[in-house]
RNA sequence: GGUCGUUUAGCUCAGUUGGGAGAGCAUCGCCCUUACAAGGCGAGGGUCGCUGGUUCAAGCCCAGCAACGACCA
């Protein structure tokens, strides 16, 4: 082996023979349980984030796990095609390279253009994904508008709309002014932040007054500009003030439109002047008020946002209609929305009609692509009707048939779904699967698979002119149907009925109702059993928290603190990564700053850790589905740790190979330590396997360090030396025996979590344990064997480990040079004493460096020496000439006085008369053991205090 | 405002049915001992956010408060 561990030089070529040998797909054998986990499809556009990294470590943990114990597997790779996110890519290409726009192309080329650049450049995320080492069946790579995913597609909109499940409606959505198109809800952002709220004063028609007398209202609101617009004024029909003037009219300034007041609960009495204006075609609550009391709704704006040439007025079905003339002043037409809301105050102002402007904190919608302000427009769009599919949804869940990990995100879930609103599922783009509807001149519309279909159906004849839907489904409409839609479906297919139901999903809290939600949806009306129960997309969601970066802040790009997990694994220099994070910006101008803080945070750049190690630091860090912190130093301590793993396994090697390890059926004497580890193996498996069937990826991970270095490194590999050095050779035969055997399981254990390190060193390690295997990972997971742990073994070696750690701890302590060879005296040893120092002289001299080891007999003067004491034995080391007196005494000073503190307690706790009554036995028990030990001890060290004191 | 979560060593985090406060990193001291200085050996370090309650016993259970965070409104 080399001679210092280097991920570059193995785990490259090492995926790459795995992928070739066919090692990441099922291996078919259909009697064998199925395993199946769906990865979250990364966008097309997308590359490796930390988010990524993670949980696909937690994917490739899970599946390596499963596959090594025999199951027939499959992570089914694949990705999503991001509509907006892919259309924005690609023009913006053609706007640089080419000054174009996408109606320069026309929407045919356009898309041609767009599948060019995913067939060159999309998808550069699933060759990043290749280097952590993820064991996806790659040849069966999906994308969501391959031709299969797109007649799946059509195929559940079709259904869904012959359901009735699917209409179309005139409806205010959520409009993105600049990508113009509709989103749904969860596409909007809201942001709170410090905004104004104006008072304007609205004089009443007809001489109407209020309960004071005044001759007007006055409305608050945050968006004065939308009064253009407005169609009413509602009160609270229980406010003393102003219930009276329920049914009296407004003469609305500015465009001098008579407008209703109305009484409606909308309007909070407690909250700013108790009178809202009402604005059913720009606002969500307004447009509810307006549907109520049968307000008519006018549009002002266009879909830039702009302030309409003409107004669109329409009732409340979103019929056309002139209850209210279009026009609207002159001044305002073509303004942007923010410019007319300057104006319309001023104007306000102007007439004296501004009563004041206060500071009022509130929440703006973005759009979480274009990053403008969403406008609420009234629109004609598709819905998903989606409280019918929610109710199966949630039965899956609250039945335990699907399980959350953590319990706690059932809460989010079931909140969002018994509240779910219907889901708007048209976009106003070109990339994505165009919606299979036509209309004919007259305006109907018609739903089928194909234009043909459609005129079949309907018996509508070629003079029938025809025109189709352009636009385009959400694209998570698709991705709500990705784990049946892989697997074949709508063909009843073999994977469907070897894969589906999937095992687990794992994914970010943050997009349970973007997705989850959804595939929970879709997949339980279309997927159904045999006996016609619907089957669930997965049992599992598994929920990890967010990564945030080391000072607990969000990574994102314009922050500049994104943390690019090849960076990690390879390596970058500070220049290198000052270019990378300032480069290709939204926002130029901060890229000093980003500058600054990159230099201050990695003033020498970033060092190469190789793949397991940050594979191993993100399994340690998934603990209950929490956001963390990351942390670079816990990625160098994983890195050392695979160090280490190389290092000791380099020791094996050099003691085994070419040795007689025990292949050949010649007899075999185990030691004491031998023995100990085997059983300290056996806990570490179990552990390490209820761990992971639990996804305790991080006690799966504490378990393997904890065994691997404080154990195995530590302790056996230093136990093994004298019996290497100066054994029999049947002691030889069986501490090589067991030291290749432990560490070949050992890597097994280990092998899911980090796959390299452990392929590479196998594959010199399991000859030499008589296996013939290609690789590690169909090599079966290491099972525990209750019948290894041989409790003996056990306490006798934990007692080996406490006598040299007493003589290290006065080494230490006394300043006294590991290399110096001591000799130590033994008083009052009982049998068992007796017996462990006969039987373990050769590991007791070799690890505490021992020239001599000599029982004194119980009335037998001691020199003066320092002590430890081991249960009733007490270890001695003469002082002459070795021994500080003064460091002696604050040696046992500290010893007694914690010993003291412990005594008092105890005995505190035995003296309380309640205790006594009522705790159980064996914790009583317990305590006096603890009581009886303690004095003793406190005994001794005094002893020992007077003793040099008196020197 | 509602829901959920978090608060444990300097930092990042574990702590399973209530029964002697843990890990890694960092710190201090001593060591180039033939697997490993990305190391070895030893040591120090915590009022478990605060207050109260239940209990023989609370980091853990209950109530209230505070701070921070997420989601929803």
């Amino acid at each position: 082996m080399e001679k210092t561990y280097n991920p570059q030089s193995i785990e490259q070529a090492l995926y790459q023979h795995w992928e070739a040998q066919g090692y990441f797909k099922p291996h078919g054998d259909t009697s064998k349980e199925s395993f199946t986990i769906m990865i979250p499809p990364p966008n097309v556009t997308g590359s490796l984030h930390m988010g990524h990294a993670f949980q696909q470590t937690i994917m490739d943990t899970l599946i390596r796990y499963q596959r090594m114990q025999g199951k027939n597997t499959l992570w089914q790779v694949g990705t999503d095609h991001a509509g907006i996110a892919t259309q924005m890519v690609v023009e913006r290409k053609i706007a640089a390279e080419e000054n174009k726009t996408k109606h320069d192309y026309g929407r045919e080329k356009f898309i041609e253009k767009v599948w060019q650049w995913k067939n060159h450049s999309g998808g550069s995320i699933t060759k990043q994904m290749r280097r952590l080492g993820d064991s996806l069946d790659w040849e069966r790579e999906r994308f969501t508008m391959d031709e299969g995913f797109s007649d799946a597609v059509q195929e559940v909109f079709v259904r869904l709309y012959e359901e009735g499940l699917i209409y179309r409606g005139k409806r205010l959505v959520n409009w993105d002014p600049k990508l113009h198109t509709a989103i749904s809800d969860l596409e909007v952002e809201n942001k709170e932040q410090q905004g104004k709220m104006w008072h304007l004063r609205y004089p009443l028609a007809d001489g109407a007054q209020t309960a004071e007398g005044k001759d007007y209202l006055v409305v608050a609101t945050t968006r004065p500009e939308t009064m253009l617009g407005d169609t009413g004024v509602a009160v609270n029909p229980a406010d003393p003030r102003y219930n009276g003037l329920i049914g009296k009219e407004i003469l609305l300034p500015i465009v001098n439109r008579r407008i209703p007041i109305v009484g409606d609960e909308h309007a909070d009495m407690e909250k700013g002047t108790g009178c809202v204006k009402i604005t059913p075609a720009h606002d969500f609550n307004d447009y509810e008020v307006g549907k109520r009391h049968q307000l008519p709704m006018i549009n002002i704006l266009t879909l830039n946002a702009d302030i309409r040439e003409q107004a669109e007025v329409f009732t409340t079905q979103g019929e056309p209609s002139d209850a209210y003339d279009n026009v609207l002043p002159e001044k305002y037409r073509g303004m942007e929305r923010f410019a007319a809301r300057d104006a319309i105050v001023a104007d306000f102002e102007a007439a004296g009609l501004l009563v004041k402007i206060e500071d009022h904190p509130n929440t703006v919608p973005y759009g979480d692509r274009g990053g403008v302000i969403i406008e609420p427009m009234l629109t004609d769009q598709w819905y998903v009707r989606t409280k019918p599919l929610a109710e199966e949804a949630i039965r899956a869940v609250e039945d335990g048939e699907i399980k959350f990990v953590p319990q706690q995100y059932e809460n989010m879930y079931f909140s969002w779904m018994r509240d779910i609103q219907d889901w708007c599922i048209s976009r106003q783009l070109w990339w994505g699967h165009q919606i299979p509807a036509w209309y004919d001149e007259a305006g109907q519309v018609y739903v089928g698979r194909s234009e043909q279909e459609v005129r079949q159906k309907h018996q509508l004849d070629e003079g029938v002119k025809l025109r189709r839907d352009e636009d385009v489904l959400d694209t998570w409409f698709s991705s709500g149907l990705w784990t049946f839609g892989t697997l074949g479906w709508p063909e009843q297919t073999d994977d469907l009925a070897t894969f589906h139901p999937t095992n687990v999903l794992v994914t970010g809290f943050d997009i349970i109702f973007f997705w989850v939600a959804r595939m929970i949806m879709m997949t339980m009306h279309f997927m159904k059993d045999k006996d016609g129960k619907s089957q669930v997309p997965f049992k599992t969601v598994y929920v990890t928290g967010l990564i945030r970066d080391e000072n607990g802040a969000k990574m994102s790009k314009s922050k500049g603190n994104v943390l690019d997990p090849l960076d990690m694994v390879d390596g970058i220099d500070l220049e290198s990564l000052v270019t990378k994070r300032t480069g290709n910006m939204m926002q130029p101008q901060l890229a000093q700053k980003i500058e600054k803080i990159t230099r201050k945070t990695f003033a020498n750049g970033i060092e190469a850790h190789g793949t397991d190690a940050l594979r191993f630091t993100l399994a340690a860090i998934a603990s209950t589905g929490r956001d963390i912190n990351w942390d670079m130093h816990r990625l160098e301590g994983y890195r050392n740790f695979c160090n280490k793993l190389w290092n000791a396994s380099r020791y094996v090697l050099m003691q085994c190979e070419e040795q007689d390890c025990g292949q050949n059926d010649q007899p075999m004497d185990f030691s004491l330590a031998d023995r100990w580890i085997q059983g300290q193996y056996q806990q570490t498996v179990k552990a390490c396997r209820e761990a992971l069937d639990s996804f305790r990826f991080d006690l799966a991970a504490q378990a393997l360090y904890e065994f691997t270095w404080n154990q195995f490194c530590d302790w056996y590999l230093e136990l093994t030396k004298p019996i290497l050095f100066k054994g029999s050779e049947a002691q030889m035969r069986a501490t090589r025996y067991t030291l290749v055997n432990v560490l070949e399981s050992l890597l097994r254990l280990m092998h899911p979590i980090i796959p390299f390190i452990t392929e590479t060193i196998w594959q010199r390690v399991a000859p030499l344990c008589r296996l013939k295997a290609d690789t590690i990972m169909l090599a079966p997971y290491p099972q525990y064997e209750a019948d290894k742990v041989d409790e003996m073994a056990m306490n006798d070696l934990e007692w080996l480990k406490q006598f040299i750690l007493a003589i290290r701890n006065i080494r230490g302590e006394m300043d006294i040079s590991p290399n110096k060879p001591l000799s130590v005296l033994l008083r009052y040893t009982s049998d068992s004493d007796n017996r462990r120092i006969e039987e373990n002289k050769a590991f007791l001299s070799s690890l505490a460096k021992l020239e001599q080891i000599q029982l004194l007999q119980a009335d037998e003067v001691a020199p003066a020496s320092a002590t430890a004491l081991l249960g009733e034995m007490e270890i001695l080391i003469p002082m002459a000439g070795l021994i500080d007196k003064e460091a002696e005494l604050a040696r046992i000073g500290r010893q007694l006085e914690k010993a003291q503190g412990d005594l008092q307690r105890v005995t505190g706790k035995l003296s309380n008369e309640n205790f006594v009554n009522k705790a159980p036995a064996m914790v009583i028990d317990k305590e006096r053991a603890k009581q009886a030990e303690l004095e003793l001890t406190v005994d001794k060290l005094r002893q020992q205090q007077a003793t040099i004191a008196a020197l």
